[in-house]
DNA sequence: CCTACCGATCGGTAGG
DNA sequence: CCTACCGATCGGTAGG
């Protein structure tokens, strides 16, 4: 909070008559991203029927977020262990109610016969655990387009590496 | 350290019979595993010459260490930020030199004409990060088998997905 | 918006 | 191994 406080020029203690506390700014953070993904989920699953092009439209969507809300998105994933009840399991249950959707779809693809028969669990955490990686990205950048690694990435994660 | 301490059954202050520093715990352990890392790739290289071979062994290792040592990885993989100097930059050194190998790992794959022409780069990224996000699965354990796991995501990030 | 200050917590030391 | 205690840091409040 104090650095905070001084990155706006402010005394720390200043910083209260704008917000509450400190748990208030890392719950604004972490429902504002995890609506950003549940809204999304749910306009991809409109706009499209096919499971497998849906499922490509989000891990696009997470990589993008990624690169650009960084720091947002950062918070949310690391930091969301210190909200406080009732919003952590709040929280929780979003997350969990997401990544059902997300097995739900892989389920739909497979029998669709589009599909490969794996654990349709693993393969969700495959594919989050995959694009949350790019956190690692932001600190040791290489000289990659944007372009590339989003396309190079959902091919990976789609069709494998291997010819 | 003061939970720790109670661990243990003994005061905190003890505790600094046994070590020097909170530092130099931090350090043992993130330069122990780092090292397993190096010496498992080192030996793959050496009793296996097709790259694809060594990729895939090196991907279930990453996997077995993530489930078995899940504690010291963890703790590896995130608590080094606080590495003090020299120990920092010594551990960054090791770590690129790690992902540089295995960079090239992947080249020598595209070369050979086994793996696709991705970006290297991207590739052991979307490995790297695929391995390590077994970390969330820890925390709301699905009841799948290691077996299953292991075998789905290597087969995930090899061949993908998409049938 | 500020100054002054609080209680809790943390890694660690002194001294026995 | 312990008791006693330190200086730094943190989120936050009182009072103006």
């Amino acid at each position: 909070m104090r650095e905070l406080a001084e990155a706006l020029g402010v005394e720390a203690p200043s910083l209260y008559n704008h917000i509450g506390s400190k748990s208030e700014l890392l719950q604004s953070i972490c429902f504002k991203i995890a609506n950003a993904f549940l809204v999304y989920l749910d306009t991809a699953e409109k706009t499209a029927t096919n499971s497998v092009t849906i499922l490509e439209k989000v891990i696009r969507f997470h990589i993008r977020m990624m690169l650009n809300e960084f720091d947002e998105v950062y918070v949310a994933n690391h930091e969301w262990k210190h909200l406080k009840e009732p919003y952590l399991s709040n929280f929780l249950i979003q997350r969990r109610g997401y990544e059902k959707r997300l097995v739900v779809l892989i389920e739909t693809g497979i029998r669709a016969g589009a599909l490969k028969k794996n654990n349709p669990y693993v393969a969700v955490l495959t594919i989050l655990a995959a694009v949350r990686g790019l956190e690692f990205w932001q600190q040791h950048k290489k000289n990659i387009s944007s372009q590339v690694l989003e396309d190079d990435m959902v091919e990976h994660l789609l069709h494998g590496i291997i010819k």
